[in-house]
RNA sequence: GCGCCUUUAGCUCAGCUGGAUAGAGCAUACGCCUUCUAAGCGUACGGUCAGAGGUUCGAAUCCUCUAAGGCGCGCCA
């Protein structure tokens, strides 16, 4: 199964034991162009070793080489190109596929082990926007390509469900609040009471007083200001269910920084007694000069913790809690800074597990060049853009197939899946220019496009009447050179996903899928697969892979493959 | 000022551990549906890989410097 690695072995061989053959599997590599083989292996580095010149070393390695595995052995220069034998590679390839379905490509190196992933993490209160949706949609593939990578993924949405605004919130309640308005569109309204008081502060800085005093109040355990708290953030959660049932994500934990406030005494007393904290400006620091940071603020003058104050308990709980292998933090770039100290605040503390902790970081979603802010108004809601994206889909589905008969479930797939699929198919570090042109567009390299191959391929299994079983009777020609480019495409799959899980990545699965589709597609314009033919049963059982995969790839992705659109 | 990130075709971006002529999509112009869904496929056009040095048999990729843009740098999260 793994060509790479019996190469390796045939040359280790062949070089009677002058290099390692996990040195020789590093030289080996896929060659951009297919006429090239299917594997290569460049002999420059051989060349110092041997002091012969390297396309001597290749022309003797080639006549020595010799297995039924490789079809055709050619020396262009110093490469040594090998072809795989198609016929054997086919079957082994789609035999496994058949096999094993949507197990297909998976890695066990994370044994089981938990990793806690921070992620998404609304504020209560107020509109889940598109930048949310980043670490959303980026924290929830990631969960599932560890999954697909032996890890136990622990979804946790650390809500954003604390601090002063909440007091400034229970004042504006109190003064202007109406109990049914907020009930029918608590998102809405309580945003409404928020900006008010704001304004209102301008000229009656009294409120500002009134609102720390609410904050006061609800630390304090006020029963009045408890219940209203809990009940916004009732609200605000009921809201929220609604866009992530939207999109299909779930978590295992919905403690948010509420949850941790009396669990930070334990961690302000754990420091003293390490005797890292520092009086500064009235305020509590960790002084981090050694490891070149800024210090990491720990109490403020007033007494009252901060928001690392949270983090560190809540990484401690967190370790105590899910004992994990790992424990991610998919958060803005933007805080980069407060994660490192975070982290070094962790070390100095002699927690051995703090390296185990890592921030992945994203760019920014951009309005106009500019990051959107609340305040401004310049924030756009991601139901809004869901919604629209899903009568996009909608309308398309009328234009295109208005015999489909679930129109608005596939509607719903496709306009989310174009939504999930724009925001993972990059590099997470890019900023991305929100334009809702290009977030809805179903052509080229999108989510849409890749439902779409699927549903084609579905298609023909379906009017074929295929099954599995007749899969095992397929025979598999030497000279598939159409059928080849798919086939050495779905070879790759493990190792886009290896590549993900690594790096935490996604994109690497997008752009996998994108372009197992787009040979996919090539493929189905030249070869007629419903035509009779003696390759049929063997072309059928291609289809029947490139579905599984493709299907695969875009579930990885959290996106959903419609049979039909 | 210091730190992190970004810079590749008109636009949006790929380019896995350095390797064989730097690839897609969009846009533009043509072409392809009596036969598996045209949300598709093909052809053409399009590049001083920000710039300058260096390491190497070989650099978009590694190192140094410079430039442009973004983000961050104690009582917000």
């Amino acid at each position: 199964m793994n060509f790479k690695k019996e190469l390796a072995e045939v040359l280790h061989q062949a070089l009677e034991g002058e290099l390692a053959s996990q040195n020789i599997e590093q030289l080996i590599e896929k060659p951009k162009n297919q006429d090239h083989g299917d594997l290569a292996f460049p002999c420059f580095s051989l060349a110092k070793l041997k002091r012969k010149a390297p396309n001597l070393i290749a022309q003797e390695l080639s006549e020595k080489i010799q297995s039924p595995t490789f079809e055709k052995i050619e020396v262009v220069g110093a490469y040594l190109n090998v072809f795989l034998n198609k016929k054997l590679v086919a079957e082994q390839i789609i035999n496994n596929i058949i096999n094993e379905k949507g197990q297909y490509g998976a890695h066990d190196f994370g044994q089981g082990g938990n990793v806690t992933i921070d992620m998404s993490s609304p504020n209560i209160a107020k509109p889940f926007s598109m930048g949310h949706l980043r670490s959303t949609v980026i924290g929830n593939a990631i969960a599932l390509i560890l999954e697909k990578c032996g890890y136990k993924p622990i979804k946790i949405n650390h809500l954003g469900d604390w601090g002063t605004q909440f007091g400034k919130l229970i004042s504006a309640y109190k003064r202007w609040g109406d109990e049914e308005k907020v009930k029918a569109n608590p998102i809405k309204e309580l945003l409404a009471l928020y900006i008010k008081f704001h304004a209102e502060a301008e000229t009656n800085p009294a409120l500002e007083d009134e609102g720390r005093g609410w904050f006061k109040k609800l630390e304090d355990g006020d029963q009045e200001a408890h219940s209203l708290w809990q009940w916004f953030r009732d609200e605000s959660l009921k809201e929220f269910s609604r866009i992530y049932q939207l999109m299909n994500v779930e978590f295992d934990s919905y403690a948010g920084e509420a949850f941790y406030n009396d669990k930070m005494d334990r961690v302000v007393q754990l420091l003293e007694e390490k005797q890292l904290l520092v009086e500064s400006d009235q305020a509590q620091v960790v002084e981090l000069t050694e490891e070149e940071l800024p210090p990491c603020l720990i109490k403020k003058s007033d007494g009252a913790t901060l928001y690392a104050t949270r983090d560190l308990a809540a990484a401690i709980y967190r370790k105590e809690n899910y004992d994990f292998v790992q424990s991610l933090y998919v958060v803005g770039h933007e805080q980069s800074l407060h994660f490192k100290q975070l982290i070094a605040v962790l070390n100095k503390a002699g927690f051995e597990w703090a390296d185990k902790m890592v921030h992945i970081p994203f760019g920014m979603m951009l309005k106009d060049g500019k990051k959107m802010s609340t305040r401004k108004g310049k924030v756009v809601l991601l139901e809004e853009v869901l919604n629209e994206s899903i009568a996009m889909a909608r309308h398309n589905i009328e234009e295109k197939n208005p015999n489909l008969a679930d129109k608005d479930g596939v509607a719903k797939q496709v306009g989310v899946g174009a939504v999930i699929f724009h925001d993972l198919k990059n590099n997470r570090m890019n900023d991305i220019e929100f334009s809702l042109e290009e977030m809805l567009r179903f052509e080229g390299e999108t989510g849409p496009y890749v439902q779409y191959t699927f549903a084609r391929a579905s298609s023909i299994l379906r009017k074929a009447g295929w099954k599995a079983e007749t899969a095992l009777a397929a025979v598999y020609q030497t000279t598939w050179e159409n059928e080849w480019k798919v086939i050495s495409m779905l070879m790759e799959f493990s190792n886009a996903i290896k590549r993900a899980c690594e790096n935490y990545d996604p994109s690497q699965v997008a752009k996998y899928i994108v372009d197992l589709a787009q040979v996919f597609n090539k493929y189905y314009a030249e070869v007629k697969v419903l035509e009779e033919s003696e390759e049929q049963n063997a072309r059928l059982a291609l289809v029947y892979s490139v579905t599984i995969v493709l299907k695969e790839g875009l579930r990885l992705l959290g996106i959903e493959a419609p049979e039909e659109m």
